[in-house]
DNA sequence: AATTTATATTATAATCATTCTAAACTGTTG
DNA sequence: CAACAGTTTAGAATGATTATAATATAAATT
């Protein structure tokens, strides 16, 4: 629950001008109790419900990418054809629904520590991410 | 290191024509000695190398998609902008460099078990995947 | 072995998410 | 305010993937 000078230093701290639409999409995102999982798509919808003013898909996508480079989003990649972002950028890892396409965010009471005995040589490891897939649990939903 | 005739047959008994061209591809992708992580670019242009007969993009897209429904191969999706697909189709973790954008298998002496304390209510796991993203050790590589 | 039927291949077009372009606009600084 | 760099925007371009529908091939049937 951040307000709206927040954002501004945040954004000027992180050397991007805070404009209106920048604002408009940290509050989207960022004035929330709970962390999420979007979609730019699910994004781009929001706004345009929610907000009188437009914002360009082209800068919803600078936007989102911009926020990525400087560590206010992750990107969840679960599939070729979806890419999520998570406003959660603690390490943590993920169920997938494959029944609704849902991400839920994993607490450590659901997943122990990944233990990596042996790392590559000479690399440093930069994430370790787990993605477990769950579907309904009876063969044939109708 | 399977020959035709054993192609033949995994492909008549899983309901797939055994023609020429799927023929080919298995030959490609499963005629070696170790299991590989390949794109669909890296496919199309290892048949446009090494074989005179071309195939069409959109049959090697089919029969990938095929293959990969048949469970003959695994999809690894490690960014939005990638999709890797993996001969292996044991249950295993992949470490990914991102110096030189290669999977490499974890064997079970690299990654532990990974402990899944509580799952979703009423939702079956189908599967765990560990991805444990490396790069170069220093800073600032040039 | 010829005929019929179902399936597969192909070139090409269509789709669609994402990125690019370059002109107009805005935030910042002095 | 003037000057500049950074940003937004509509629309075009890109490029990976999928759809189309005509042709070819494999399998089944006579
Ligand atoms: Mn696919
Ligand atoms: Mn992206
Ligand atoms: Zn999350
Ligand atoms: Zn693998």
């Amino acid at each position: 629950m951040l307000k709206n000078s927040e954002f501004v230093s945040k954004l000027r701290n992180s050397g991007l001008r805070p404009t209106k639409q920048r604002l408009k999409i940290c509050e989207v995102l960022f004035n929330r109790d709970k962390t999420f999982h979007f979609t730019i798509n699910d994004l781009a919808k929001n706004i345009a419900e929610n907000f009188n003013e437009k914002i360009s898909l082209a800068t919803i996508y600078n936007t989102v990418h911009a926020f990525k480079d400087k560590g206010y989003l992750k990107e969840i990649t679960i599939s070729s054809d979806k890419s999520y972002f998570d406003t959660n950028i603690t390490k943590h890892h993920h169920f997938y629904d494959e029944d609704t396409n849902l991400l839920i965010d994993c607490n450590d009471n659901e997943i122990g520590k990944v233990n990596i005995k042996n790392n590559i040589t000479g690399k440093k490891i930069s994430s370790v991410e787990v993605l477990v897939r769950v579907a309904s649990d009876t063969q044939n939903q109708d």
